[in-house]
DNA sequence: TGCAATATATAAACAACTTATATATTATAT
DNA sequence: ATATAATATATAAGTTGTTTATATATTGCA
């Protein structure tokens, strides 16, 4: 519903978020919990998630913890001790920007029918 | 202030509302414009801007006037008709972008202090 | 005289995402 | 029995889009 092209920037603090709040989760779940909070309107793609999954663990703001579920491997991603202070950042970001969208989006369209 | 790679998606969103707006605008006056309305947070680079207008000028959303203003071209960007109804649906997307961005942030960090 | 602001534009390099693909298990439906 | 959907992770090629650097030119201010 949600052009993929509009959430391109904001993934990474979406998942950085979502993980700061759970604790825990795996990339199967990261994707249906922001389908679930988002009524389905924002679907993430694997494609898009797994390299941003790795990239924070390259720099070490996620670390993982495999588990075996069902015969299925499961990988946790969870924040380390940098990632906590890195995600504060984040959401201020994203905070921000949300106000500045909504200034833009919301301004009047000329007072022609004042 | 606010990373470039958030407001990627958002460009031409930005950019067809600021000109829906105003009816008709430059590119100079764009970033004046959305560095105005974001007290300095966003600031669109030309190098992104640019081929952003070409290209909505060259899929028939939008069409120039060129005006000689002190010596010096203006090049004046409009709606066509068919770039009035694809803002009307791009604001749309954004508006539910936003409120689905509002959701994730926003939801309890756990019930932890309940 | 030089710097900042105004004004548009392109190109090379880089970053990021989409689409397609591979693999494997479990549950449900037919 | 068999097929399909859901669960689960991952990579690679191709495409798209942005950053950074660069070019050009005028006006106003110090």
């Amino acid at each position: 519903m949600i052009p993929t092209d509009l959430i391109k920037g904001s993934l990474k603090t979406i998942v950085l978020k979502l993980l700061k709040e759970n604790g825990r989760m795996y990339g199967y779940e990261i994707t249906r919990k922001v389908e679930e909070l988002t009524d389905g309107k924002i679907k993430l793609t694997y494609g898009a998630l797994y390299p941003v999954l790795h990239k924070l663990e390259s720099e070490g703001v996620l670390f993982t913890e495999s588990e075996n579920f069902n015969n299925r491997i499961r990988i946790y991603y969870l924040l380390t001790t940098h990632g906590h202070s890195v995600v504060a950042e984040k959401i201020k970001e994203l905070n921000e920007f949300i106000e500045s969208l909504q200034r833009i989006v919301d301004t009047k369209p000329g007072l022609s029918y004042a």
